[in-house]
DNA sequence: AGCTCATGTGAAGAGCGCTAACATGGCGCC
DNA sequence: GGCGCCATGTTAGCGCTCTTCACATGAGCT
């Protein structure tokens, strides 16, 4: 026999869901996180919230309308989570400049649903205004905590902040695509990810003049 | 009128097609370059060799194999491009070094359908003990360069090559994911990728005591 | 109470991955 | 030189996806 219940958790709706866009975006968020990108399926995150393959078509333009909105949502709190790392740069600069290299780290680690939608799925970053909006003031958070670093350095040695902030972010990022994702199959390393990436920027800031007790 | 040639470059061929093989991961290649991993389509590469959908899985177990093929085959065009560019460390380690990093983005913008199958198309690196093979390959030329570099050292300040290999290629694949391709969508620079990466290139070996003339 | 329109459904077309059964003919063997 | 094997091609077809269209439902405003 079989209760009524045939899928898990499924509390009896009505003809309208009521909140089915949130529900795509969790389950879309969901598929991704296990299977990748190109594992997510429309028809099947359809599926997981129990409507019609149709339905999200009254939410998402198209599949990468979803993906798009996926980013953007996922550049939201990657901000949120470096600007919570920096904390405006207390109690130094450098103290919380390494805080803000193992939250990109965390993020990349235990978002991949965010961080694959960010930066592996191919969405262009001109998808739509607020993707290219909250990827902006992401960036925007990292050029500031550059620039607070270089504040430290002696007028004549200060590098652009900008180029800074691409460094930071290039060198995060590499490290986190290469060897940061639990996605098994990449190479394995005698240290861990974020100990890579704090050695990396240490040394990067030695360079710039910012070794350990130089400022 | 229509000349007989309906499509460009039909050399009329019988029933068997001869050389199948090398033509799909050609147009594999060739979709990959523009639309990227996901565009590519095993239906369409056969159809730009002018075979039937079904052709293909005489020669590839399936889309992922033919991807995978891709993959193992930019590896080792990689590798000898970074080979060539490194010279054997002539005339001098940081010259030869500085060459190689401009190589690793030279071959990220010139030959996208590989950089695309070698590092974003989600190709696990077990897929093929070729492709591991072919990888391991071309990071031990990174590998290799790293050590030439850091004997430049004195012995007591000498970090160990692994990681520095792993520092410069993660830095070189963030700035060619972030900032390398022309896919147009992604930021737009006030210097090039190449420059940066030569900027942070430098300011990673003055940190590690490398710095002009410090040698 | 009645209307309207956002939000759902079902059916359908086109395309893709992949398999199975069948066709062809190049090449090695006698 | 003729024969037969089997690598390599073809056609047919299943199940899935994305997407669109016409239609159904009912929540909320008037």
């Amino acid at each position: 026999m079989s209760w009524k219940r045939d899928k898990p958790e499924q509390p009896p709706r009505g003809y309208h869901h009521g909140n089915l866009k949130e529900e795509l975006v969790r389950a879309a968020m969901g598929l991704i996180g296990e299977k990748g990108p190109n594992g997510f399926t429309f028809a099947e995150a359809a599926r997981l919230a129990g409507v019609s393959p149709a339905a999200p078509y009254r939410h998402f333009r198209d599949r990468d309308e979803l993906l798009a909105d996926v980013a953007t949502r996922g550049f939201i709190v990657f901000e949120a989570a470096l600007a919570q790392a920096w904390d405006q740069g207390r109690p130094d600069p450098e103290t919380a400049f390494h805080r803000l290299g193992r939250a990109y780290l965390a993020f990349a680690h235990d978002e991949p649903a965010y961080y694959s939608a960010m930066f592996e799925a191919g969405v262009p970053l001109d998808a739509s205004p607020e993707l290219r909006a909250a990827a902006d003031r992401a960036f925007q958070g990292l050029r500031n905590a550059s620039e607070a670093l270089i504040a430290l350095l002696p007028q004549g040695k200060r590098p652009p902040a900008l180029m800074m902030a691409l460094h930071v972010w290039s060198m995060s990022h590499g490290v986190a695509a290469l060897f940061g994702r639990a996605d098994g199959g990449r190479r394995p390393l005698p240290m861990s990810a974020a100990e890579l990436l704090e050695a990396g920027m240490l040394i990067y800031l030695q360079g710039l003049g910012l070794g350990r007790g130089a400022a």
